[in-house]
DNA sequence: CTTGATTTTGGAAAAAAATGGATTATATTG
DNA sequence: CAATATAATCCATTTTTTTCCAAAATCAAG
């Protein structure tokens, strides 16, 4: 069975709180109840099981072994820590989103209308609008990349 | 679990007093309550386990080993010196940040918003304004390096 | 060395925010 | 169309944060 798929409309209420689909659910349940909530330089806030994420993070760190010696390697720790936090998923299936993530992914204060999309390893959380420009780009770059398969098949 | 991640807003007293959430004290207290605050050159204040810390510090020595005997060594030694002081965490979780620290970082005399940022190692103080800065500046790295991602699918 | 003033510290009370749960509304399925 | 399942809103409780006050300590002047 395929794991996180699919893309659910839903609200966020006015303290950041999401419940997640029943499906959604079942897919973190199974890999334990501990998830990482992730700020994307898209706009978007992913969540991961906390195994998935530890192991995202650790093929990053293998080149950024500098530590906080130097400005760069700061940088760095500053981008993983500040965009990143764990969390568990509640009894009634519901996770809370910072006040610094819900800025970061464009929420409002108040309750909002949003989207979940799966992404295979994990779900990201989208305002509708921000989706729907994401959505439009991808399209966009596909559209690009056709006409250069379809050409460059004619290059030989 | 991951430890010091996340954001808080919350505020500094008129006496350079700040409380810790919750989570941040927990990561703390695993480690010792011993700490040290350290000034950065970016203009904000940091604050490691002191055992981690004199990690960070013995690194940057090896590197960079020459000691009272020339006008760098000195300035470096002046760097580590002035620029950091031990502490420990009060029984009620807060931390004293001293007048120097304080004017360093941006923060005027009286109660003002800050920034607590989790670096993974530890946490960084900085006032809202310059929080903003840093951020913007990192989005328009992530901007910029999204871009060249996107060009270079196409490239092939 | 003593007294008075000022700063610093700890603690507690009030305010604000977050949390959990339950009820109501909406959608889906048979 | 009814029954069930799912989602969203609301409210009460708990936790957290902030502000304020009193005690202690430090410093300066006489």
């Amino acid at each position: 069975m395929l794991t996180f798929c699919g893309i659910d409309y839903c609200s966020m209420d006015s303290n950041g709180r999401v419940k997640l689909s029943p499906k959604n659910l079942e897919d973190f349940t199974s890999k334990g109840t501990d998830i990482v909530l992730y700020c994307l330089p898209e706009g978007a806030v992913a969540v991961y099981p906390e195994e998935t994420y530890l192991k995202i993070r650790q093929e990053r760190e293998v080149t950024e072994n500098r530590a906080a010696g130097s400005f760069l390697g700061r940088q760095m720790l500053r981008r993983s820590g500040a965009w990143s936090q764990s969390q568990r998923i509640t009894a009634q299936g519901r996770i809370t989103i910072p006040q610094a993530f819900r800025e970061h992914a464009g929420f409002g204060s108040g309750s909002h209308k949003m989207v979940i999309v799966g992404v295979e390893i994990g779900v990201e959380l989208w305002t509708v609008e921000r989706w729907e420009a994401e959505r439009r780009r991808m399209e966009e770059h596909d559209n690009l990349k056709r006409e250069q398969e379809m050409q460059s098949d004619l290059n030989f």
